[in-house]
DNA sequence: ACAAAGATCAACCAAAAGGTTGAATATGCG
DNA sequence: CGCATATTCAACCTTTTGGTTGATCTTTGT
């Protein structure tokens, strides 16, 4: 519901969120798994978790007492195309992309 | 320069200055007048400016007692490049960045 | 020379961001 | 039941952000 273009870039200005981000590419995660790599404390990650939520761009659901953490891409639409307007850039460079997980992801990445 | 992302999505997360990135997407302006349809003060632009400045996100030369201000679109580029790698989006929609532009332009829209 | 215009600087302020720790709340398991 | 696990809450702290005002500096016009 909430996708306005400042909380999501906001929400996008913090790398340990944008690490989040694209470790959920991958998988859904709960909690508890998100927060293993980062050497800050879980009730920090929690924080980040809350903000990409009311951002849009993830979703947790709650099994048991385990809450999943679920990428929602589409919320980055409304910010994508706001930026391409300005740039025209060229359409989708996943090259340019896995460069970036590279240096992003926590070093563990499979 | 500087072109990290931390930096460019910060810049963005603001509004004042996303307005003052789409006026400038009509023509380059001088500090005062990029200030005159904004109710805060010269300083707070000038500030807003500096930080769009830092991001890489436009550029500022001084001739005579006149700063102009010019976007640089290209500093979007490796931002719009992540975003892209998640959601896959339709290249460029320009009537939905047009919509965004009357929503967030001061309302002297030329 | 002087005054006005264009822009920044410096000091200050309130609010928000990002982190910590320790207690609280559910849920699952033996 | 009773304990461990998963997560959040609450209080707190420090730094950053976004704004203000008044002084300053440079350039232009008369």
């Amino acid at each position: 519901m909430p996708n306005d273009l400042d909380t999501v870039f906001a929400a996008l200005a913090d790398p340990t969120r944008r690490t989040i981000l694209a470790m959920l590419l991958e998988d859904d995660m709960a909690v508890t798994d998100v927060a293993e790599p980062f050497e800050m404390s879980l009730a920090a990650i929690s924080k980040h978790l809350v903000i990409l939520t009311k951002a849009g761009l993830i979703s947790q659901e709650k099994r048991g007492r385990v809450k999943w953490c679920k990428l929602e891409p589409d919320a980055l639409r409304a910010a994508s195309v706001w930026m391409q307007g300005f740039g025209q850039f060229e359409p989708v460079n996943l090259d340019a992309f896995e460069r970036f997980l590279e240096v992003e992801l926590p070093s563990d990445e499979a």
